[in-house]
DNA sequence: CAGTTTAATATGTGCAGACATATACCGGCG
DNA sequence: CGCCGGTATATGTCTGCACATATTAAACTG
């Protein structure tokens, strides 16, 4: 019997992909070694890594040197969402986009923020609240602190024509960010920007982004209710 | 002027980063080709791809062949989250886990289950109501439908040793899943459950798995009030 | 026999060269 | 002028080889 080669990284990665699902090697057993696995395929060893490598990154194998590889015990399954530019989410829906400034002031901010942040206290910040709407309708209500230190230029921006988020992304270099996901029950102020019933459960994504400079910005999305993030495997 | 040569792919990638923070390539332009780049960093061409492609995976780059590698202009941000293994994301935070079923029966379905899971109306699934607790207090409260056609073995375990999850990842090889995650307002049942007033905003994870062979469990996760998901970069 | 050094080995990475593939661009044709 | 097909080109990938690095297992030593 001759098995037919497989030489491309996809195809190793593939048939690797069935052993492991139909259990021809078992969660935590070794698996042959990469020279072994070139052989049997008929490929390069090199090959054999990138198709490998891939599948360790993903959670389903466990690599170490010198000891070899061995199929995960439990594959920790990691998602990758996307996190949604809100104008392009709802024009990919079909739906006309707009956004509206509920109200823009330059206040001391909490402490809580200003630790967030990491401004000395008393320090002012600015502070914006807006709508973002689709075919009318309110979509997220996005509540937003910008350090205008690491940001001058946002002083002179009114937000009328685009909104904070699109304007960061195209002024500033963003180096990192930090993501929170969790639901919060509408109170006053969520529950009339929002029109729904107040103690409606909604989604929430707080999200900090920094430079190698400082803190810029740090807003909580707090989206409408029925809302969902999705995605597969 | 000698550029000291950087030729391990990480250096790559750091220094084609730092370009891109730092604006040298602004963002729609063209970079240099890879040749180029290989040749100013005095590397393989093979390096700089490897830096290249993982930086377009990341979402800071476009490429296309024949037409060259672009700054992405907005990057879309791609958020990796891992999907927790309750027991051990409790464990992990030094509490007691524990867990209990509280249901167990073999309905019909509603309608709206019997088409997620893709079994014909009137077949009846599995369901398991259990909770998930930490030091004692609830966690989470799993909501779970079997297809018993997928899992035969299903019916002859109890869970009372193992929870649902861990049972199903140890005992059936995945293929594929589907993640949704969102907010609800706890109802009487929640709120009973996870001892929390109705009315509190909840965080909720809903995951449906399958392999080629169809349709394997459905389950939706209602996170005790004040749960956050969190991810970095 | 416990502790330490040394060697063996699997993965990780780099290189040069070659070919594969998608596609932007240009020139020809109706 | 618009359509169509050919061609150049940048990225995508494979190969065979070499060396680097982490880690285990064996050998050695007091």
């Amino acid at each position: 019997m001759t098995t037919p080669e497989i030489n491309t990284w996809q195809g190793v990665q593939e048939e690797v992909r069935r052993r492991i699902t139909q259990r021809v090697w078992r969660p935590g057993e070794f698996i042959p070694h990469e020279a072994d696995l070139a052989a049997e395929f008929g490929c390069a060893r090199a090959t054999v890594n990138r198709a490998l490598r891939e599948l360790a990154e993903a959670g389903l194998l466990d690599r170490r040197r010198r000891a070899g590889t061995r199929v995960a015990v439990n594959p920790v399954r990691k998602a990758q969402l996307e996190i949604p530019v809100i104008r392009e989410e709802i024009v990919a829906k079909g739906q006309a986009y707009g956004h509206r400034v509920l109200s823009r002031e330059m206040p001391v901010p909490p402490a809580e923020v200003a630790a967030r942040m990491q401004v000395a206290p008393g320090r002012k910040l600015l502070h914006l609240r807006t709508l973002h709407t689709a075919d009318g309708a309110p979509y997220v209500y996005e509540n937003r602190w910008i350090n205008p230190e690491a940001v001058p230029a946002v002083l002179a921006e009114d937000f009328s024509a685009i909104s904070p988020n699109e304007w960061l992304v195209r002024e500033v270099p963003f180096e990192g960010g930090d993501f929170t996901f969790s639901a919060l029950s509408a109170g006053g102020a969520e529950a009339e920007v929002l029109s729904c019933p107040a103690g409606t459960g909604l989604f929430v994504l707080d999200r900090t982004t920094w430079t190698g400079a400082g803190m810029i910005t740090s807003v909580r999305l707090v989206f409408h209710p029925g809302y969902r993030m999705h995605t597969r495997l």
